[in-house]
DNA sequence: CATTTCGATGAACATGCTGTATTTGGTCGG
DNA sequence: CCGACCAAATACAGCATGTTCATCGAAATG
C-alpha cells in the first residue's frame, strides 16, 4: 500500500532516448538547500497545523497553503501523509530537546537522576504538548499513520528506564520489596506523555506542579524513605 | 454541523394531500422489538469491528456487514458517525461495569476504597480494553468524534476520585505535607486508563499485575507509612 | 550562452469514506 | 385484501487522500 520515501522518479522523455545514462556529475549545493528549507517550511507548517487546532484533523490542503507549497511538493518530499508525520516526529525527536532528557537520567545519583529525568521530560513534553498528543494518538489508533518514530522514541524511554531502576536497585535506593523491574514498570509510568498530560490538560496544572507532583509521587512510590531528609534541599 | 438522533423524516407524498393528519393509532410490537435488536447488533459489530483490528481505522461498511445491515441503516439508527461510537460509549457505561467501581471507592475506609477502586478500575479497563482505547483516542484527535460520552464518564471519574482524596485527607490517611488536592489530582492518575493502559499494553503485564502495582504505587504515594502492617494481608 | 538536471507545480484522475436523498419491501391495522 | 406506515436498501453527492504527468524555472556544468 505505502512506499514510503520511495518515490519512483523515470528519466524524462525529452533526454537522450538511445539509452545513454546521464555521466555528468552533479553537486548541488544551492538546489540541496532550498530543498531542505521547503522541507522545513512544510514541517513547521503540520507543526503549526496541530498548535492552532489541537482537536482537529490536519488536512493536507491546510499543510500545503500554511507552507505556501503545493499539496503536490509535499508527497514529493515525503510521500505520503504517514512519511510526513514519521518525519515530523523524527524532528521533533532531534531539536526537542529529547537528548537532554536522556542525560538528565545518566548522573552518577540514581536518586536525583530520578527527578532531574522527570523535569526534564515534563518540561519537554510541556514545550510541545498539542504536537505530542496528536502524535501519540494517532498512533494508538493507526499503528503505521506516524511511521515507527513514536515506536522508537517510546523504546529509548523505556530502555532509559530499566537502566534507571536498575541503578536505583544497585544504589540500594529502592524500598524494601521492589524489585528492579518493578520499578522499571512505574518509571515507565511516571515519566510518560500521558501521565503528564493527564495532569497538565487534564487538571489543569501548569508544567512545574506537575513536575513536582510527579516526581514526588515517584520518589515516594518507588524509594525507600529518604536519608537525607529531601533531594531538592528543602 | 450533526444533529444527532434527529433524522427528519418527512411523510410521503402518496399519502392523503389533503392536510389530514395520520389518526390511526399504531401500537408497535415486533418492529419496536427488531428495531431494537438491529441497533443492538450494530453496536455489537462496532465493539467486534474495534477487537478484531485494534489499531485500524473503523469503517462504517465494515460495521454494517459485520452486522448484517445495510450502512445507511446505521445512519437512520445512530444519526451520524459519532452518534455511533457515542451510542458505543453510553452503552459501555452501563454494561461495561462502571458502577460496580463507583460504588467500591464509596466503603467506609477510604484507604481500603483506594485499593479496591483501583483494582475493579483496571478489571474494568481490561475487560474492554481495546474499544475504550479507540475512544479515548478518538476523544483525543477529534474533539466531537465521540460525542459527549468520554468527556461525561471522566468528568465522573474526576469527581469521584476528589472525593475519595477527601475522605483519605479527613480520616488521617494522606502523608503529611500532602493535600486533598494533590491527592485527587494523583489518584486521577493513578485510577486512569492510560496508566493501566501504559502498564498492560506498553509492558506486557497481566491485568492483575497491574492493579497490584498501580495500587501499591498510589498508597505509596499518598498516604501516610501504614499503622496496620498491610492492607490486603501480605 | 547552451545544455543538462532537478525541485516545484498544478491539473487530472482514481479511490475510499462520510453523509443524504430516494426508492423498495415488508409489517401493521382494518 | 387494501392502505398506511416505516425500516432497510440503493443510488447519489461531497470531500480528503494519494498517484500520475507534463511543464516551468532555476541551478549546475561545459
Amino acid at each position: 500500500m505505502n512506499m514510503l520515501y520511495l518515490v519512483g522518479r523515470i528519466v524524462k522523455p525529452n533526454a537522450r532516448l538511445t539509452g545513454m545514462p546521464p555521466t555528468r556529475k552533479y553537486e548541488q549545493r544551492l538546489r540541496a538547500k532550498a530543498a531542505d528549507q521547503t522541507r522545513r517550511r512544510i514541517l513547521d507548517a503540520v507543526y503549526q497545523c496541530l498548535i492552532e487546532a489541537p482537536s482537529e484533523q490536519v488536512g493536507m490542503d491546510k499543510v500545503a497553503k500554511l507552507a505556501e507549497v503545493s499539496r503536490s511538493t509535499i508527497y514529493t518530499v515525503f510521500g505520503s501523509r504517514a512519511g510526513l508525520f514519521d518525519a515530523l516526529g523524527m524532528d521533533l525527536l532531534h531539536r526537542g530537546g529529547f537528548t537532554d532528557m536522556v542525560g538528565a537520567v545518566l548522573q552518577p545519583d540514581a536518586r536525583r537522576g530520578l527527578r532531574d529525568g522527570i523535569t526534564g521530560n515534563v518540561r519537554m513534553y510541556a514545550a510541545h504538548r498539542d504536537v505530542l498528543r496528536a502524535l501519540f494518538s494517532m498512533a494508538h489508533l493507526d499503528a503505521d499513520a506516524v511511521g515507527g518514530t513514536v515506536r522508537r522514541l517510546e523504546d529509548g524511554r523505556a530502555q532509559g528506564m530499566d537502566d534507571l531502576a536498575r541503578r536505583l536497585h544497585d544504589q540500594g535506593a529502592l524500598r524494601d520489596g521492589l524489585t528492579a523491574g518493578d520499578a522499571g514498570h512505574l518509571l515507565w509510568l511516571h515519566t510518560s506523555f500521558d501521565a503528564f498530560d493527564l495532569l497538565h490538560s487534564g487538571r489543569s496544572l501548569p508544567a512545574d506542579t506537575v513536575a513536582a507532583l510527579l516526581a514526588d509521587a515517584a520518589e515516594h512510590a518507588l524509594c525507600r524513605p529518604s536519608d537525607t531528609p529531601s533531594s531538592t534541599g528543602g
